[in-house]
DNA sequence: CAATAAATGCACTTCCATGGCATTACTTGA
DNA sequence: TCAAGTAATGCCATGGAAGTGCATTTATTG
């Protein structure tokens, strides 16, 4: 707990006790979680603290937001070198399966050459089908 | 109008009004449509038919489903050539300054190479930023 | 300790996806 | 052509998730 109480410092977070248990259930698991994971996790908390909280995580760069597709946000922490910009942008796997979302954290997303007048400021590539825990 | 009417039938899609009005909407755009664009180009028709309207599309490849990331489900109309599979997938692009979202039909998701033990059904690469059309 | 700022909890709203069921329109075989 | 069956449509309702406003509690700082 006191490594994340000062991971929280150096990203100018205050530590409380709702924003350290969060990033502890974040860092325990392998899996992108949505918000309803963790309100079931936690719940004695509220939601739109919870909501709240991942919001702030994310502006300071704590964890990412990932969109796959299945309508519901999910957030997972970003690696420890991450700046968030496009070249630290990974692919994510969603199995269809488990219904799981996870970080591919060394697969980047390659190089997209747009046409001529589009400027590119963010990318994000979700690949589905099963994953190496579910059987074919 | 026959035309549409022929291309509805050769996907065996029984070419009611409301189908032909929808795919002649799709087609008059060169965006991706919500399910409320089309609500609102069409006031009159019932909002479940329509989202079945665009199921039924979908199921029978006539239509594709895109998230772009705002929440909100778009809809193209499919390329002649294509089944939908994973070598017909190309990117979309959705512009945070005029908030649309087109295809790039021409740009494929680039081949990407999983780990051990991971099946790909299906990819989906959205690139936000600013269209050709807005000024960065 | 008082004053201020930040974090949390509660209530509520909105938006969208989606399902059930009754009704209407179409198709087809007798 | 009509009756019966099937498909399409419309209306109503539900549920999930995101998000906002405001009051209350907790923490910080002079």
């Amino acid at each position: 707990m006191k490594e994340i109480q000062k991971k929280l410092n150096d990203k100018s977070i205050r530590p409380t006790a709702v924003r350290m248990l969060v990033y502890n259930y974040l860092a325990s698991k392998t899996i992108a979680s949505s918000l309803t994971d963790i309100e079931r996790f936690m719940d004695q908390v509220d939601r739109t603290t919870l909501y709240r909280t991942l919001k702030t995580f994310e502006e300071k760069g704590v964890v990412h937001q990932i969109d796959d597709g299945t309508g519901v946000q999910k957030y997972a922490l970003c690696e420890e070198d991450c700046n968030c910009e496009p070249q630290d942008v990974h692919l994510h796997f969603h199995c269809i399966k488990c219904n799981e979302t996870q970080c591919l954290t060394n697969r980047k997303i390659p190089h997209i050459n747009l046409p001529k007048g589009f400027v590119v400021k963010d990318a994000n590539l979700v690949v589905k089908g099963i994953c190496d825990q579910c059987e074919p």
